[in-house]
DNA sequence: GCGTAGCTTGGTCGCGTGACCAAACCCTTT
DNA sequence: AAAGGGTTTGGTCACGCGACCAAGCTACGC
């Protein structure tokens, strides 16, 4: 038997330069030659540890969301002020899509190359839950009254998971500099305060909202 | 020489079908059988309209930001005003991505998968010229005085795209009866006012923006 | 220092792929 | 009615793919 460590190195490079080579080329594009080449092994050797591509996919996604879950709710924890919970879980869910690690980037985006029924579902059933997770967040938001009220709360959470996910499209070529808790923040101050100069907005502001096409819909309650 | 409608028609079929596939799954996985089986053809017909698959995508990509430009255009020119040409604009590109053309879905999403240079550079170019386009727009409104001062009109513009691209990967699940321009004004009503209550916010908003992570950064000028 | 579980080696196998083409087949023009 | 270009047909071809495996090789526990 060797020595347990090497063998969890062993797989932990795999899944890592196997993400690199999903996200670069894509899952279908790549072969299980380049991957296992990329590895420093022979591709029987990586059949002898994921029976097929998929799984080792598969593999790779899960990984993904609990590297994410993980870290956001360590990020959470430290305070109880349910908008700065937000803040913090924004920069941490950003920070590991933007980390070295390309696995996050590989399931959001390379996500219909899972054709096996049974694995999709135990990766939607995982994505479920990391959602409630974020809109358990906002939900506390929005019971402090933090959040103004007849807000969508569920278009709230669709729309700051594509702008923050986005930012892994142009990262690499627009950051500027910026750190990934940066454009967090950016973002969280855009959506919190709005981008509209304070002269210009609607004075009544609820029924100017709604006039600009802001949702007023039945809060649904949000499971957590 | 058969009639140039049938041929054009031949022509759209086939990139509508081929859109289709690659969006579910994905083009690397997609083959140039199934893609002509599914567009009435057999595959050396297909292979007469198009020397390769992957000069079939870029056709495709090509086709995606024509048709986003055209309309996207056509929508802001009905006023004058820069808020309301950027709310038009907002509509109009989400409801060309969520059309039934799967087009620019593919070009937003199944992007890595041009391998030839310079078909790739040329589609670079082309969705260059789009964002510049849209950079323009949101330039107007910032020099009209409608934006807050020192907002970084760069990450708006980048988070913009996020939320809204990002709509397609939900849109056909929790859309809920809503309309895409329904939820692209309901985005517009989010990041103009902001989802803060009007009486948690900090007083003296602009102070509070840079504290609250928004980015005071020197505004480059926008070609357009 | 032996036994054996864990892992690697160096290959094979059959299949489906993208690309390609010569011949047949229209349909329009003359 | 003949010509001729645009288009389709039905097939071929070489290649690289994912999967697989029997045999060999460690190195650790005993």
């Amino acid at each position: 038997m060797t020595k347990p460590f090497d063998a969890a190195a062993s797989i932990d490079k795999l899944l890592d330069v196997a993400a690199g080579l999903f996200r670069r080329k894509g899952f279908a594009a790549t072969t299980v030659r380049e991957i296992a080449n990329a590895a420093g092994m022979l591709p029987g050797s990586l059949h002898y540890r994921y029976a097929s591509k998929e799984a080792l996919l598969v593999s790779l996604m899960e990984r993904a969301i609990g590297r994410l879950t993980e870290s956001v709710r360590e990020a959470v924890a430290s305070t109880r002020d349910p908008a700065e919970r937000l803040r913090l879980a924004l920069r941490a869910h950003l920070r590991v899509l933007l980390s070295d690690d390309d696995a996050v980037y590989v399931m959001l985006y390379d996500w219909r190359a899972v054709s096996n029924d049974t694995a999709r579902e135990a990766i939607v059933r995982m994505r479920d839950t990391y959602e409630a997770f974020w809109d358990g967040l906002i939900y506390e938001a929005a019971g402090s009254g933090q959040i103004r009220p007849r807000i969508d709360l569920k278009l709230l959470r669709l729309f700051g998971f594509g702008a923050i996910n986005w930012v892994a499209q142009w990262y690499e070529d627009h950051a500027g500099g910026r750190s990934p808790e940066q454009i967090a923040d950016a973002f969280w101050a855009f959506m919190a305060l709005g981008v509209f100069a304070e002269d210009r907005r609607p004075a009544d502001e609820d029924g100017a909202f709604v006039a600009l096409g802001g949702a007023a819909p039945p809060l649904e309650p949000v499971r957590r």
